[in-house]
DNA sequence: CGGGAATTTACAACTCTTTCACAACTCGGA
DNA sequence: TCCGAGTTGTGAAAGAGTTGTAAATTCCCG
């Protein structure tokens, strides 16, 4: 499992970039300033680093001054605002993997981030699992007992996004903005439905499930 | 005998590594500009493109990013000016295997060169397949149980690109960028009717596609 | 035991894909 | 330069597959 360390003052985007991570798979943690941005880069060891140029304390050419002095730390991605004038040559040569200017399409910034780590080493399997059940990230294909089990888009978003948030309690709003996203709203059936179906899918005993579990008046948990 | 392809608007520049190679025991051919460049680079099958980042036409980026698109095409090296702002990490990505900046010295180049070859190695055996089926890439020609199996270049290069991204869930949007590039913007049920022209022409059963899958929601999926 | 909460099922609406025909376009040759 | 064959992107209609929801039922907790 990879993880992305995300450095960003502006609340609202270091959420849409968390979401959109971890909808592709990436552990994701965030920091709001420099500081503690390093301090989580040095301690959590995230496979990539997504930093804002401009911080409230530190600035992102400060970060990546740091974090490469550390010898070798993880690859750095840099966003900076249009307005910047921005030295690409002194970003990359202090140890800037790449950068991507704000604002920018969910697809370039997964590209950049895939290019960055494809550059630097051998991706990871990305698999995950329970008992007899794996998850292939990479494949989009889900196996249990080596056999393959098909799953529709909204199953297999709701599968991953359980998959990465294992033993917290989730409330159905949670996951109808983590899985559904926010410009759509069906009600909070749904999420039940889908579990139903998950349930049937994947438990060992669907009718007394182990690993989906009904947090009664709250949600749902996942347990590994 | 190993040829290389040089690409620049400048005759003189041109003319200077033309000598300079051929000197050392290469083939040298030679284009003025990125699209007869282009063409030669895709008919001649040169070992190596050597491409200026500024060109008449298409600039060297566009250049690369043609070449690579399949996966396959030659190894290439950019010549850039000395006051061009280089984004190296750019070029890499998308495809350029080194850059030299000039001026350089014919020792410097041909360094790179050799480095470069040595690099990619002997020729890898480039016939890819699944089933009965074959595709020659050195001499773009599928075959069917030995029968020649005619493909338009869209076709062609939307075949190549799923050999080359086996068994992985491929967008539309992904392989409208990586098959028809950055520039041109058919709208995306142009992929579907080119997979069902794939099919057609190579699955066993066309109603009943075993190697070009589709992800309902997702995109498609080749399985070799 | 009562009432709200969760499950289950079935289904209709909907979205996405396939198919097909066609017009625009490209390119080579006369 | 013009023409014709071949190629390619697109729209529309039909066909598949998915999904949100309602309604009936069961479950759970106080």
């Amino acid at each position: 499992m990879q993880t992305i360390l995300v450095i960003d003052d502006d609340e609202n985007l270091r959420e849409t970039i968390a979401i959109l991570l971890e909808r592709e798979g990436f552990d994701v943690i965030l920091a709001p300033n420099g500081r503690s941005g390093l301090d989580l880069a040095l301690t959590a060891k995230p496979s990539l680093v997504i930093c804002d140029l401009r911080l409230p304390d530190l600035s992102g050419i400060e970060v990546c001054k740091r974090l490469c002095l550390a010898g070798s730390g993880p690859p750095i991605i840099v966003l900076s605002a249009a307005g910047d004038e921005v030295d690409k040559v002194l970003l990359l040569e202090i140890g800037a993997d790449d950068y991507v200017v704000k604002p920018f399409g969910s697809r370039e910034l997964l590209a950049r981030i895939r290019a960055v780590l494809r550059r630097v080493g051998p991706e990871a399997e990305r698999v995950l699992g329970f008992d007899d059940v794996q998850v292939n990230l990479e494949r989009r294909v889900v196996t249990r007992g080596g056999q393959e089990v098909k799953f529709t888009p909204a199953e297999y978003n709701l599968l991953t996004f359980f998959l990465h948030n294992p033993d917290r309690p989730l409330s159905r709003d949670l996951i109808l903005n983590s899985v559904w996203g926010y410009e759509s709203f069906p009600n909070t059936r749904t999420v039940d439905a889908h579990v139903v179906r998950l349930r049937q899918k994947l438990e060992p005993d669907p009718n007394c499930p182990r690993h989906f579990v009904t947090l009664h008046k709250v949600g749902y948990r996942f347990l590994p």
